[in-house]
DNA sequence: TCTGGGGTCCTAGGACCC
DNA sequence: TCTGGGGTCCTAGGACCC
């Protein structure tokens, strides 16, 4: 093991926390460890599976993605928990502040889960000393497990923090991908997924040094772009940066929502529709950002998923604009069968100051309504044959058949 | 008794303009 | 008369990750 810093190059670590919800739990209540613990979405109904389970739940079997009834069929004595998502970004947090004191340039990836850069640290020691002293740290202050990946780039990082669990420590230099990486089965490799690794083995690439020694024109023919870059990084070349402002340039926020059992109830269908647009709204505020396109989701009781999208000449951030749109993708797209699962998503976000350079916000505002007004009674006309405007300010509105629906809908924009 | 919810990125086809 | 091709935008779906 090298204790000197490359003379040219960068020096990126992977930190990755193990069985993180898990372990959360464990350090808040001791009494959890050694035992086998799972945490799980709302255990008692049927979209309870498996989120995170501690080491002592998997070596019965227990998986991510597991349904909580066949986790516990495998492990009678499975201990499950509901996530405490707030602990957990507690928890993360004091951990990536940990890494700031170590260098600045830090890219969360995930809650559990970051890169930093640290080739300019050669005062704080050698690599292996840095890395030592941090996994320490994070043990023993937050009484958390990591491991690390230390590489020339990120995703050799990645692939070496993943090769040591728990508590792991890995160094994957181009000189050690013969016997380290390329060994790897290829559904081991990241961004290899089932569908890339089943393409793969058909023509014989069933692991990560067969693939970095692929054919090129074959992995484009079969994989398109994305089969380059695989074979680039199977062969250790990853010239991504650790961008500590990627973090915050998030494009799109959704909300989804499984029902409690498959319907076609439009008074259910309703009232989710609004809890998601509102869960929508809330976490642009909390960003400070609005955005012009819409998206719906419908899953239906067979597991096919459409989605269904609207772009929008003007940015939205209120539930009742983002509601309106979602309830008219939803009229104009539903097909009657019941349906499993609904969701929204608000994309092509940006925060409001960045918006509000666009257009001077009085006419910004008086356009979008007017444009929203023609738009809406544009695609009623369409979609009714009648004058949808006489329905909006008349008196009759019930006077002939509507659906819950459009009464709803009407509702809505009326206020 | 199967299979959640949050995202990102890429591809492909059609519309439209020049 | 009967027709090219490039570029951009929009939409839908799919693959992947945690």
């Amino acid at each position: 093991m090298s204790n000197w810093y490359p003379k040219k190059g960068r020096v990126i670590f992977h930190i990755d926390m193990n069985c993180f919800y898990a372990s959360v739990e464990m350090a808040y209540n001791p009494k959890l460890k050694g035992k086998p613990l799972a945490i799980a979405g709302n255990p008692e109904e049927r979209k309870g599976i498996v989120v995170t389970s501690s080491y002592e739940a998997r070596e019965k079997g227990v998986k991510t993605t597991m349904p909580v009834w066949q986790a516990r069929k495998l492990c009678p004595s499975l201990i499950i928990m509901h996530p405490n998502f707030d602990r957990y970004r507690t928890a993360s947090a004091e951990m990536f502040k940990m890494l700031t004191d170590i260098t600045p340039i830090i890219q969360p990836v995930s809650i559990d889960e970051g890169y930093i850069d640290i080739t300019e640290c050669k005062h704080l020691g050698n690599p292996i000393e840095i890395a030592q002293n941090l996994q320490n740290r994070i043990l023993k202050e937050l009484d958390l497990p990591c491991s690390i990946g230390i590489a020339p780039n990120k995703f050799l990082a990645k692939m070496a923090s993943d090769m040591k669990k728990p508590l792991g420590m890995t160094v994957l230099r181009k000189r050690d991908l013969p016997y380290k990486l390329w060994p790897l089965p290829i559904e081991k490799m990241y961004g290899v997924g089932k569908k890339t690794a089943e393409k793969l083995q058909a023509i014989d690439i069933t692991t990560i040094g067969k693939l970095a020694h692929a054919n090129v024109y074959q992995l484009r023919q079969i994989l398109g772009i994305n089969g380059e870059r695989l074979k680039n990084r199977a062969n250790g070349i990853d010239h991504r940066i650790v961008d500590p402002e990627a973090v915050n340039e998030f494009k799109s926020i959704g909300s989804s929502q499984t029902l409690p059992e498959d319907t076609t109830n439009e008074a259910d269908i309703r009232q989710l529709l609004h809890l998601l647009a509102e869960n929508v709204e809330r976490r642009l505020k909390r960003k400070q950002a609005a955005g012009r396109n819409v998206q719906i989701m419908i899953k239906y009781y067979d597991h096919k998923t459409i989605t269904r999208s609207r772009k929008l000449p003007y940015y939205i951030d209120k539930k009742a604009d983002i509601l309106m749109i979602a309830k008219e993708l939803f009229i104009q797209h539903w097909n009657s069968e019941p349906i499993r699962l609904l969701g929204i998503t608000v994309q092509e976000v940006e925060e409001k100051q960045y918006i509000a350079q666009q257009l001077d916000i009085f006419t910004y505002e008086k356009e979008a309504e007017k444009e929203k007004l023609y738009n809406v009674i544009d695609r009623l006309s369409q979609k009714y044959g009648k004058n949808p405007f006489k329905q909006m300010h008349g008196t009759n509105i019930d006077d002939q058949p509507h659906t819950s629906f459009q009464k709803d809908f009407l509702n809505d924009y009326k206020q």
